[in-house]
RNA sequence: UGACCCAUGGUGUAAUGGCAACACAGCAGAUUUUGGUUCUGUUAUUCUUGGUUCGAGUCCAGGUGGGUCAACCA
């Protein structure tokens, strides 16, 4: 269930194809929706897993249910207590607080239970064939698979054997128990599925406890099943994995949980592969698993994407069961309409050019008001020093300027955002001819959006005061790659070429002295240059603030023209 | 050359046998003390062939295209 702020899933939309099948389910008299989110421990959590989470708890909150967080984790060699812990985190972060925290590891001594009621219905059976042998024997997807030759032993034999294989008598790959259904089944997974196997390995929870560990398609239904989970959410590649489940489920005779798929995320200039987002981390192509540039969402959080916003997304890309790239635009559009309700409004200057107001007396200051957020009233004002000497961007001046430029060139007048007309009398340059600063004259009857005698500009710039300027790192990110699809490489080529290496650029920026006192939690508009959050540098602890993203700049699409 | 899943503007998602719509992206204009925001307008869509039907994006059959499955991963 959603905590704080309401999900942002309230706007009328039609239903998607999960809440019809809900809806069904009550008409029917089915008067409960529990449903769960399983994550195994074995990594970070992404945007495709939000989706997921914001699904799960999603349904469940729509119809008054309840959802468990359960960790998958049936493998001790790849999971971990630090991959648990960043989950809970990223699923608290994201708004949502799980009915019940549940572990598969919990069940395993069921499971164990319940394997013995298999093998006394004649249904498993301990396979003494080695991994490549049992490879060898399950066929192909054309040509059906061939029995084992332990496939019959008695009951009384398997009972014992798989005993002897919980009490470790076994080493690992000498023996595994497996379901016996049907060796030719056109459905692979059907072709006697491995339900235990022998790792003698210690698991984060159970420590030594255990030397055979459960399969994935033999715990999780059953997980699913002793947590009374009414619908088992998970995505389109475990469509084939649903007879199987629902075998165990009949075969077994225990609460009827039902498993329902729905097609994956994936997104336009990055991937969701964990295995490449691990290549990126481990060859430092990017500062971590929460560097701002991944798709992470510890890396979300930290680049200052808002819970609102990815929840807003998940709400926007819909859920259906056929194959999808979404635009990363659209990722962009739901941040920005978030930010650009909550941000203040700060200025910076990325790119410096000073500017000398001749007529403005040395040696003054005064403060002026400016309002921090335009969308929200209540977000107040805050003062603003302003001296003789301001630093403006580089960029808002030209000096010979196309038609529409409405910034600052020679003889033309522009307003300093909040602040007083100036206009540009003298271009100073160094000696190879480079701008190194302007000599502006002011109008002192402009401040607050007036002026002398009446005159407009189209143009107005921001600004901050050289002498009161703060510096600070800027860390401006873009999209990880330079292609829409990673994975579609030329030949000779791999993913790895496709980084953009404008993903991450730095600068040093001026900006106003209010941000001294910048909040860690807070986001920033730092106008004309993007939206913005504080970070620290992980070594130097330098304050530094990340971009989100961008601004829409339509000046870019009309200076190309 | 098996089984299963899928096919609607550039990208997503609706339309549940009855006028193909909504969002993002694009384009144009208006407003604006951010070339931001907001507002208005606009371009563009049912893979194919047949069948059922008064009527098919929707139902049926074939074709084509895409995806998933042959870990002792999940």
């Amino acid at each position: 269930m959603a905590t704080g702020n309401e999900v942002s899933g309230n706007v009328e939309r039609p239903l998607n194809f999960l809440e019809e099948i809900i809806e069904a389910d009550i008409a029917r008299g089915e008067s409960r929706v529990h449903t769960r989110f399983p994550p195994e421990p074995n990594g970070y959590l992404h945007i495709g897993h939000a989706k997921s989470i914001c699904l799960n708890f999603g349904l469940a909150k729509r119809y008054g249910g309840l959802t468990n967080l359960r960790f998958d984790d049936t493998n001790p060699v790849k999971e971990d207590v630090e991959y648990v812990d960043s989950i809970k985190q990223d699923v608290r972060w994201l708004g949502f607080e799980w009915a019940g925290e549940y572990y598969a590891s919990d069940y395993f001594e069921q499971l164990y239970e319940w394997a013995i009621v298999l093998i006394n219905k004649g249904l498993a059976y301990v396979d003494d064939q080695t991994q490549e042998q049992i490879r060898a024997t399950r066929g192909t997807v054309t040509v059906p698979g061939a029995e084992s030759p332990w496939r019959n032993r008695s009951a009384e034999e398997n009972l014992r054997l798989f005993a002897e294989m919980r009490a470790g008598k076994y080493a690992d790959g000498e023996k595994v128990l497996r379901a016996k259904i049907d060796m030719a089944h056109p459905n692979m997974l059907m072709r006697d599925p491995i339900m235990y196997r022998i790792i003698h390995a210690e698991h984060h929870r159970t420590g030594n406890k255990w030397c055979i560990y459960p399969m994935y398609d033999y715990a999780h239904g059953e997980s699913d099943s002793i947590e009374r989970i009414t619908h088992s959410v998970c995505t389109l590649e475990f469509d084939v994995h649903r007879p199987l489940y629902d075998w165990f489920i009949e075969r077994l005779d225990i609460f009827p949980s039902h498993q329902y798929e729905f097609a994956r995320l994936n997104l336009t200039y990055t991937m969701m592969s964990k295995r490449k987002l691990l290549q990126l981390v481990q060859n430092k192509y990017v500062m971590g698993w929460d560097d701002p540039r991944m798709p992470t969402i510890c890396a979300l959080r930290r680049r200052g994407y808002t819970p609102e916003s990815v929840r807003a997304f998940a709400d926007r890309v819909g859920v259906a069961r056929r194959d999808n790239v979404i635009d990363y635009s659209l990722l962009e559009f739901c941040v920005r309409e978030d930010l650009n309700r909550i941000a203040e409004r700060r200025m910076a200057v990325i790119n410096p050019l000073k500017v000398v107001i001749t007529n403005y007396p040395e040696g003054h200051t005064e403060q002026i008001e400016c309002i921090n957020n335009p969308e929200d009233e209540s977000a107040g004002s805050r003062l603003v020093p302003f001296s003789r000497e301001v630093y403006i961007d580089r960029d808002d001046f030209m000096e010979d300027p196309p038609k529409k430029f409405f910034r600052l060139s020679p003889g033309g007048e522009v307003r300093l955002r909040y602040g007083y007309l100036i206009k540009c009398e003298q271009v100073i340059k160094d000696a190879d001819g480079a701008i190194i600063e302007l000599h502006c004259t002011y109008d002192p009857m402009s401040l607050g959006g007036q002026s002398s005698d009446g005159r407009k500009v189209k143009g107005v710039i921001h600004w901050v005061s050289a002498q009161h300027a703060i510096t600070a790192e800027l860390r401006l990110f873009d999209r990880l790659f330079t292609i829409e699809n990673p994975d579609d490489t030329e030949e000779g080529k791999t993913f790895v070429d496709y980084l953009n290496p404008e993903s991450l650029v730095k600068v040093t920026a001026y900006l106003e002295p209010s941000l001294a006192n910048a909040k860690t939690d807070a986001k920033y508009q730092f106008e004309r240059v993007g939206y913005f959050c504080l970070d620290y540098d992980a070594t130097t602890q330098n304050p530094i603030f990340n971009r989100t993203v961008t601004l829409k700049d339509s000046w870019a699409k009309i200076a190309e023209k």
